[in-house]
DNA sequence: ATTGATATTTGACTAATATTCAAAAAAGGA
DNA sequence: TCCTTTTTTGAATATTAGTCAAATATCAAT
């Protein structure tokens, strides 16, 4: 009775994590195009209506790993927030996790760029559209709480610049990025490591924009390190 | 003869811009998901097997349109480098173009968004996918002529930033800007105009941050008045 | 104008794959 | 053991990209 509904209920989640995580890894192996229900079916030992009773539409599916890496993203915002360190440091915290989490899985930017489009958002289930809207907004809150934390303890000149405008720069260089990264390097002439260098100083050169303090001797390299050692994906 | 294949040749070229423009208008509408091949042969008038004459795949197609835009873009590009004003002024008139074409083709920001991703690449046609990087080429070689431009007017200081870093910031806030507005607007708390003010204000930031002059009285709004009369789209 | 050759167009057909749902199997409870 | 309820299954359906043999149109030569 309700022991056997509290089991049900575990094994419903376990077989959920399962089957997400398999199409990561397909996704990962062959690109998102290339998935098939019956491809994924076959790889977690299940049918596929029992895929369609988890993920209403192969969409759904796509928007419930995209909910995934967004809330881990979330989760490492949080923990960046929480380092014992001045405000702009922390602010490029959230850089070097974005750039942490580029490199331990490409995969994310694929989905992620195609979750973030309507024609999906129109397949999925209202609910997790709306899990994956919240996480953002709780990546973007964190940020804006990092901003507030700056303002109270007199790093960032109020009313300068608005902190919608702050989150949209600092959006934007980690969304130019990304995008960078999926679709020219090794494809055009610029590397990789040309790519990383151009956002950390774009971004750099934004926060100096704001009026963020420290803006003269304060060691990019240093703060990265300190971050790497301290975050754990 | 040779003139039967000129007539020919220019009908090919008129058919092939009658089923881009159609396909433009279908997708404007309705969206590149819901754009079936049928359907764009029922409203050009010409059966399907035509429409595989001309473009190999429906990606091949998606290529094309993607082409269109960014040559149009790049013509646009070119006059405003040719506009006899301060480099300074030209470098934002390249930002306002943008913005001006964001409103004039929304639909544009889909099928660029689309085009640029690998999984699309490999089912179009070659020759379709190099004109596209061609064509974005043409377009970051007209930024980087202003940057030189800039450089050998004394407007920007030699050495501090790279000029791909600096092509890769200014395009980093357009592309964060293209994807908030496709995203977010009416969804989030965020507004159209506000999205247009953030990138236009944090494009300026990163311009005084590459020392581009004159950083200090510079009027943003008197230069956009300017361009936004002297380039037609 | 007629003809035969060549080029173009057509749309019914095939293939791939997301999604459904009736039947089968399993689990639960008496 | 048997009946009820829940879950799983995978063959069947629907949609749509892409193909190709047949039909149609064009054209140069007579």
């Amino acid at each position: 009775m309700t022991v056997t509904r509290e089991r049900r209920k575990r094994q419903w989640g376990e077989r959920e994590s399962l089957i997400l995580s398999t199409a990561r890894r397909l996704i990962h192996d062959k690109g998102f195009l290339s998935l098939t229900m019956s491809d994924l079916a076959t790889a977690v030992e299940y049918s596929v209506g029992t895929l369609y009773r988890h993920f209403e539409t192969k969409e759904d599916l796509l928007v419930a790993l995209a909910v995934q890496s967004i809330s881990q993203r979330a989760r490492l915002f949080e923990a960046v927030r929480q380092v014992n360190r001045p405000s702009r440091d922390r602010v490029y915290g959230i850089l070097i996790v974005r750039l942490m989490l580029a490199e331990a899985s490409p995969e994310t930017f694929d989905i992620e760029r195609l979750a973030s489009s309507p024609s999906i958002w129109k397949r999925a289930t209202a609910e997790r559209y709306q899990a994956m809207v919240a996480m953002e907004q709780r990546c973007s809150g964190t940020v804006i709480e990092i901003i507030r934390d700056a303002l109270a303890a007199g790093d960032l000149p109020a009313g300068q610049v608005s902190e919608a405008e702050i989150i949209f720069g600092l959006w934007s260089i980690t969304v130019g990025f990304h995008r960078l990264v999926q679709s020219f390097v090794d494809i055009q002439q610029v590397g990789l490591a040309d790519a990383i260098t151009a956002v950390k100083k774009n971004y750099c050169l934004l926060l100096d924009g704001y009026g963020w303090q420290p803006v003269g001797d304060w060691d990019a390299q240093e703060v990265e390190d300190v971050f790497r050692a301290k975050i754990d994906l």
